[in-house]
DNA sequence: CAATTGCGCAATAAAAAGGTTGCATGTCTG
DNA sequence: CAGACATGCAACCTTTTTATTGCGCAATTG
């Protein structure tokens, strides 16, 4: 069976927000900014530059873990994280289907005009 | 001036937060799948199939129109809402950012390896 | 092996988010 | 004009979020 996007998007609604809600903190953000450096790095690694406590950094790591846009591994006494793309890719298709829909919004309108 | 991927990020980050914050809550994205149908809608119609109260469709509704994702209009006794393009382009700018990094971050670890 | 480093975990505490109820007000409608 | 409708505003409550401090412990290091 086929959807139309504005069913899609509604469905897809639940799953995505989560996502939308861990990047929506700019601490967490700028998290994410610096794994994207390359080579997993640790908490203590991370808080580098960050005004908040370690603990602090640790706990928006584990709300990124939550919706899994970060891994960790132990590594000797030190946690590696790391970023993960499927939660990133959700977010983009979320936005690809709105735009999409935004894109089309003048023919829909004039469509409903007409009608 | 030009800057490298990781510092427009950490740039990007405090514009940007805000509004995958707004995005982060299904009712939210919600409100918004409507809004891709066409038309400016009223509170009212908007609260349709919710299971909250109009003001509380109302609050959401205000959280979204402080990061410009809507704006309303009063036409005689209705508020119509209708969806902004602006940031939904920025938040996608962010994650085409996140996405460009990540893609390329097999080749910044051989670097970094061989270094 | 003593000291340091890197973290996990728990207890608070303060602030923000999400919802509801109640009341007031301008706008249509019959 | 009376009544229904669509909202704005405010008070209040509960839950979640964000951050700190304090304690314990395994892994490293000199």
């Amino acid at each position: 069976m086929s959807f139309s996007p504005a069913t899609r998007l509604r469905r897809q609604s639940a799953k995505t927000a989560p996502v939308f809600a861990a990047l929506g903190d700019s601490t967490r953000l700028g998290l994410i900014a610096k794994l994207t450096n390359g080579a997993p790095q640790s908490i203590a690694a991370l808080c580098d530059g960050e005004p908040l406590t370690w603990q602090a950094i640790s706990k928006h790591l584990r709300v990124l873990e939550e919706v899994d846009l970060v891994s960790s591994v132990r590594h000797g006494r030190e946690s590696l994280y790391s970023l993960n793309s499927g939660p990133i890719d959700l977010a983009r298709a979320y936005i690809d289907l709105v735009s999409a829909q935004w894109d089309g919004r003048i023919e829909r309108l004039k469509a409903l005009v007409e009608r």
